[in-house]
DNA sequence: AGCTCATGGCGAG
DNA sequence: TCGCCCTGAGCTG
């Protein structure tokens, strides 16, 4: 699940059941336990996002640094809380609601330094209203590495995963393996905005659509698909399978340790 | 029951 | 570039 969107996604979700009020704060599986205790009873003053990072404000100036990794999960619900089972990291509960979260990389008692030292290393994310992306295009600009392995790195743009990167590639015709230094400032400047709006409807819908109203199956006369992922996208994990537009098989490959996936057709240069 | 894979990222070599 | 960390679903047997 997690890209950029869901981790603001979490943000308004947290603090919409939890803000303003002070949760019993638990780690039944154990390895927060310590911090736990230090926060159990505390306010939850604000929460923010940046990029896949997750900050949980209490009190005053201490904060819990998420990241969910490949693997970790949030799952919300009312009171009561079940019996938590022994994976969840951190529970927090109160009167009317509980939310556990499993299988983080990340799950720290952080200061307010550290914190700002998280944002320091991470680039401009399309989701948050200080973002510059002139920073990020400054660094593209310069790189001979792909484009693909560009959007990845979370020093150059914060909050782009595997999905949003295949998928913003297609939607602009650029071949992924095109080196960073041969985009355009105009490029950048459409991938960015679009990034801005495909972002924002995946926090509103809390999944990942990129699929334009004229290229639905219905638009094109086809029958109706499901991707397996739960969202509507052109490219992403559709393997060999057809191009919604030309029809190409879907390609794949490795790069950086991730399925990459374009469209050899559309993706020419 | 065991294997593979997944929308991430780190550090060692 | 590889191995490793975190968990769970969906296969295969």
């Amino acid at each position: 699940m997690p890209e950029g969107h869901t981790i603001h996604r979490l943000a308004q979700d947290y603090a919409a059941r939890f803000q303003g009020t002070a949760p019993r704060v638990t780690s039944p599986q154990g390895k927060f336990s310590d911090a736990a205790d230090l926060l159990d009873g505390a306010e939850l003053t604000r929460t923010e996002a940046h990029g896949k990072h997750l900050f949980l404000g209490f009190r005053d100036t201490d904060w819990v640094h998420i990241h969910l990794g490949l693997f970790g999960k949030v799952a919300f619900g009312d009171a009561p809380a079940p019996a938590p089972t022994d994976t969840v990291r951190l529970r927090l509960a109160d009167a009317t609601s509980y939310v556990d979260l499993r299988g983080p990389t990340t799950c720290a008692l952080i200061t307010e330094a550290e914190k700002r030292s998280v944002h320091e290393r991470l680039g401009p994310d399309p989701l948050r209203p200080d973002a510059d992306p002139a920073a990020a295009y400054a660094r593209v600009r310069r790189s001979r590495t792909t484009i693909a392995a560009l959007l990845m790195d979370q020093k150059v743009i914060a909050g782009v995963g595997n999905v949003y990167r295949a998928e913003v590639l297609f939607r602009h015709g650029i071949d992924p393996y095109r080196p960073g230094r041969d985009i355009t400032a105009a490029e950048w400047q459409a991938v960015w905005t679009d990034l801005v709006g495909l972002m924002r409807d995946g926090v509103r819908a809390n999944r990942i659509d990129t699929v334009r109203p004229e290229h639905t199956p219905e638009a094109m006369g086809r029958p109706p698909r499901v991707d397996d992922h739960g969202g509507e996208v052109y490219v992403y994990r559709r393997a060999a399978m057809p191009c919604h537009i030309c029809g190409t098989e879907i390609r794949t490959a490795g790069l950086a340790a991730r399925n990459l996936f374009w469209c050899p057709a559309c993706q020419r240069t």
